[in-house]
DNA sequence: TGAGGGCTTGATATACTATAACAGTTCATA
DNA sequence: TATGAACTGTTATAGTATATCAAGCCCTCA
């Protein structure tokens, strides 16, 4: 009985775990884990999908927090270097990380009919590198996106 | 001794070959290869690299094929549909596909330095296909993207 | 304690990427 | 030759992202 996140779960837990682990990482490292930043991080984290930074901008001009994108920007900007959220190159939109402070290279599943996006445990990222490797090329970092339907989604179609 | 799209070669084989495979191919299936599309794929094929939709809409401008935004992202989207070229979505660019024809989830490997695209060979989508499956999720299509430096950026950096 | 420096934020402007919508043309074929 | 489907031309606009400069905050070190 596998449990993940395409299925129903005690939300408010991801959120805040997440943000916990945040903080601490945040602390330990010195880095300003500041308003705008913690609230840009807690919008992706209270939805499990991707979000367009215009989008995000929105929320943020609505509280008062911020109406240009530079500030949405340089947000994520700042959460995407210490690996809090990533951003999905397919969608041109971003998710919160579900690991936070662990470096890095996620596979993603993203559902086309309700547009939920989940990280992919245990990404094939080593043999994508080997593959290359045996070409002479040096992997750096992946992109592994994978377009599909999600359990759900499947039964309702 | 590997001979592949990172080394040196003789590149008019590549363009001309491609482009044969590519004719045969619409000659087969009915589709109609115009000039704004047969210019668009030989743009493509000249370069080892992805091309933005505004650099290619530059060269054609020039020969006077069309100044328009909708002239290219057209061509490109014919060119995309039937397999000829890709968009690599970390650059919003798109490159001329290799085995034209053949329908096929590609990966890629990006070279940071010189930016130069080379399509992988034995892409891993199988395992990626299999690891989302474990998870209850449909894969349609995938987008493996790696970026690092090719053999050559290696030496010269 | 206060001057300097580094980082963060605010604000304006602009660049880059992509598509909607409609009119006009071409071409195969009924 | 009338018709319809697909392609092209053109205008307009939507959506994504960054450069740049000014201003504020906070730490620290003399």
């Amino acid at each position: 009985m596998p449990s993940h996140e395409f299925q129903a779960h005690d939300h408010s837990h991801c959120v805040s775990d997440a943000m916990n682990a945040a903080l601490v990482h945040c602390e330990k490292n010195g880095l300003k884990f500041t308003p705008v930043r913690q609230r840009v991080f807690e919008i992706l984290l209270s939805e499990h999908k991707a979000m367009g930074a215009y989008d995000i901008l929105e929320i943020l001009a609505k509280e008062g927090m911020g109406s240009q994108p530079p500030v949405v920007y340089r947000a994520l900007d700042f959460l995407g270097t210490h690996g809090f959220v990533h951003k999905i190159e397919k969608l041109n939109a971003f998710v919160a990380c579900e690991h936070p402070g662990s470096d890095h290279d996620p596979a993603f599943m993203i559902c086309r009919s309700c547009t939920k996006v989940v990280e992919m445990n245990g990404s094939p990222n080593s043999e994508i590198s080997s593959a290359a490797k045996s070409m002479g090329f040096e992997v750096e970092a992946i992109v592994v996106e994978a377009e599909g339907l999600c359990p759900t989604c499947q039964d309702t179609e």
